[in-house]
DNA sequence: TCGAATTTTCAGTAAGTTCTGAAATATGAT
DNA sequence: ATCATATTTCAGAACTTACTGAAAATTCGA
């Protein structure tokens, strides 16, 4: 793979660009879009050959998708060299990519604000701001949990859920109306 | 508020950090931060003072945060100053950023990705690059219909099904079992 | 219309980050 | 152990972004 196809630079280019816009930077946005689309594993050098990074930019760039568990590490038999290779389902991506963000950035900002709700509030002003916290931070934890919750789902089930999307309302009224649950919880 | 209260510092430098991250910059995120638990309006010099930014600086904010819609103009009676304010509402907070989000991250993200799709792949390469694009686009698409949609839900019925979390499955199953949806498509 | 108050713009600088090449380190075959 | 191959580290250069102060523009009251 010595030069892209016009078809994988501008998806690498728009990945780039995506990259910049979260937290990640451009240059590892591209090689995550190389090695996701590529058939075949790739190794550092590889990479930065197709994209024309030095090598060592591309060693840290590994690490950090290393780190974000975009990619995973393997090796070829008879060959020394690290290879690349990324999940293709796109919903296991999602996956990772929330957990991570969980873990890095949901997590401590529940953290913060717990303290700070913790404070007993010493001013008016104080207690204005705990209580938007309060609001903020609840909602949060919500989705937090329910996130937990339907990762642990069956792909199908969640598919067929989201396609119903606002169906799902109606559903629930219904059955909530007709106590049909059978052994449930389900009526809040 | 010629001093912020420790609870408001932390708060405040917290989401300078958080806003790093993602797209926003370190001073934008304080700037909101503070705005988001003041209990009045606040003028710019007014949030100049509080963070110790340059006039200009806030100015700039202040523009990026009307850009993202996170922030609403208002004047107070007698008052030539602009004045700034925050939904308090979580969730109000939640719909602006993903629909901004959307606009700016999103659709241009699934344009490229069909248009990506629309070529006849001419390599093998190609070809795969494009089943692993399609695999994104269709995930990218379900997420985003899905969110339109139920982003037009019932508060209360948010909340509720979210409460839920996976037990959402069995009432699907159940209901799936018994044909009980009254005239709506649920059974995919 | 003038002028004070307020906001915006913008060029320059400061700060921060990304990227490179060279050197150091690690790995594994012989 | 030695050597060749592969990977990592890191100081500094290049680049990018953020921030400021000064000046310009706007707004509104008198």
């Amino acid at each position: 793979m010595v030069s892209l196809s016009p078809l994988v630079k501008s998806f690498v280019s728009h990945f780039g660009e995506m990259g910049s816009r979260w937290g990640i930077n451009r240059t590892v946005g591209q090689m995550y879009a190389l090695i996701f689309v590529s058939p075949q594993p790739l190794n550092a050098d590889d990479i930065a050959e197709a994209l024309e990074f030095s090598r060592s930019n591309v060693s840290m760039g590994l690490k950090e998708l290393q780190a974000w568990r975009l990619v995973r590490l393997l090796h070829m038999p008879g060959d020394r060299r690290e290879y690349f290779e990324a999940p293709s389902d796109a919903w296991e991506i999602f996956r990772t990519l929330a957990e991570e963000r969980r873990r890095r950035e949901i997590e401590p900002t529940l953290s913060m604000l717990r303290s700070a709700l913790l404070e007993p509030p010493t001013t008016e002003e104080d207690r204005i701001a705990q209580q938007r916290m309060k609001g903020m931070h609840d909602l949060i934890e919500l989705m937090s949990t329910w996130f937990d919750d339907v990762q642990r789902m069956d792909h199908k089930t969640l598919v067929q859920l989201m396609k119903m999307g606002s169906k799902v309302q109606r559903l629930l009224e219904f059955t909530g109306k007709m106590k049909l649950v059978p052994g449930g919880k389900a009526s809040a």
